[in-house]
DNA sequence: GGCCCCATCCTGTCTATACAAGTTGCACAG
DNA sequence: CTGTGCAACTTGTATAGACAGGATGGGGCC
């Protein structure tokens, strides 16, 4: 709110500044820098561990002052998607802030940084017709074509996850074609097409006979489903179930009102 | 890091400040004005909708610049602790944050706000004798005294949730002396002893018999286990198990990366 | 060669000042 | 009495300047 603000290409200090007004009303300038480096960030052009120009550099480039140009910075902090060093610079973060629950999204370096060993045994990529539901999560047509995969991840030679999987292939449209013995399917879209919004439904089912058999469970057994949705800038990107034997796999978060969430 | 920070009671600007060293490092001064409100917000003397001292107000009580005070209350913003308003005045925001997964802790205001009936039974309340488990979680000797309640929550006469409480007598001794026909023990704990950390575990699991009559549900069916523990000031407060027919209740959380994690 | 000091660049914080814009209540005019 | 406009207070943002302290590399001294 306030302040008639101005473009992020700007030309003289206290001079008449164009308000930006994409709709209707004006950005705040250290605002455009967010956006600014967040959108690199998200596009690709800046990747993990990469500098980001110094607050000087900054303040040259955009004209604007220190204080301005470090607040942006800060909350960029505050987000998690940069990470700063006094003396030496500001760099992007290695991966996506992933509050609470979410952190579960990397399965595979989870179980890694437990020290176990990890594989994915791809079972199923192919091109099926949306049904309805799949159609609705991934707004496209029903019986539209979709991408459809499945897998089984495995800790310790232990099957601990059946993943099924259907990707949109308005966004990814090279899919099928991808080598999933060398990087497994959520690996590959997170490199590919990095998502801003994600969605979680935990539910507790017992398998079918046949997911009991792939995941070397008893079928009467209770599992963990865990259904995840993601989009980019807005658009569907994948929706995932996950199936978990309760026995073998449980979800944790852990929050401090202090500020800053715990691991798991 | 930084900076031979000052104390919140300070002198005169730019003369000698005591570098308040309370475990060797300095504390920013936007960080004790935080945390001065943040522990008035904790220890209950500003309540929910309470209106704050104006920046002028705060500038003028701890003898630092505007901008200073500002961050402050602009990290408070973040933190959802309190909400401003450009021309009235700044406010103690209604409720915790508790992000993601956290928002299934007011299960009655979840439901009423559904728009269902919401309804609590008692079964049991009294003291037992920690077992080894409990005693770990609520960091007391095994054998020692805690309280235990037992109750069920329905919606629209359905019931919900089976939650089996331990509480921490050190912290809450007269829990057991409330009168639970008026709130329930989440919400009297919640009142009582506010709690600036929290864990979740979420398994999947079938009932007990007894468990399943409880809850008027088949044994076969799966139920989501959620385990909640809660400190206050590093001390464990409660501990808590809560079961759900997973044919009546599941977890969701939405995360947005822009900032803002949405409803559940 | 090895060690130490300093110049230099970086982030972190704080100040003093300024202007814009939202809200509210009161004084004054009709 | 009614309404209108202004003054005063609020938050939101931006600036220029300052100093502290971490990190690093190079140059000079031993």
């Amino acid at each position: 709110m306030t302040r008639t603000a101005t473009s992020i290409v700007n030309q003289r200090h206290h001079t008449a500044r164009r308000p930006q007004t994409l709709k209707g009303e004006p950005v705040a300038l250290f605002q455009q820098v967010k956006d600014h480096i967040a959108h690199k960030i998200q596009d690709g052009s800046l990747r993990a561990g990469d500098r980001l120009p110094s607050e000087h550099e900054l303040v040259a480039q955009f004209g604007m002052s220190r204080m301005t140009v470090n607040r942006a910075l800060r909350e960029l902090v505050d987000q998690g998607r940069i990470v700063r060093v006094a003396g030496v610079g500001s760099f992007v973060a290695e991966q996506k802030p992933q509050s609470t629950l979410l952190q579960i999204v990397n399965l595979a370096s989870e179980i890694r940084q437990r020290g176990h060993d990890y594989a994915c045994e791809m079972l199923v990529v192919e091109r099926v017709a949306a049904t309805l539901e799949v159609a609705a999560a991934l707004n496209v047509r029903t019986g539209e074509s979709v991408f459809h995969s499945v897998c089984v991840h495995f800790e310790d030679g232990v099957p601990i996850q059946l993943e099924d999987r259907f990707v949109n292939p308005k966004v990814v449209p090279d899919f099928a074609q991808q080598d999933f013995s060398q990087q497994q399917p959520s690996e590959f879209l997170v490199r590919t097409v990095p998502f801003d919004e994600i969605e979680h439904v935990v539910d507790a089912v017992l398998p079918t006979p046949e997911q009991a058999q792939r995941l070397q469970m008893d079928a009467a057994e209770p599992c963990l489903l865990l259904t995840r949705r993601t989009w980019t800038q807005g658009v569907p990107v994948t929706l995932v179930r996950c199936l978990h034997p309760a026995s073998r796999y449980r979800l944790g978060s852990r929050y401090s009102a202090s500020g800053n969430p715990i691991s798991t």
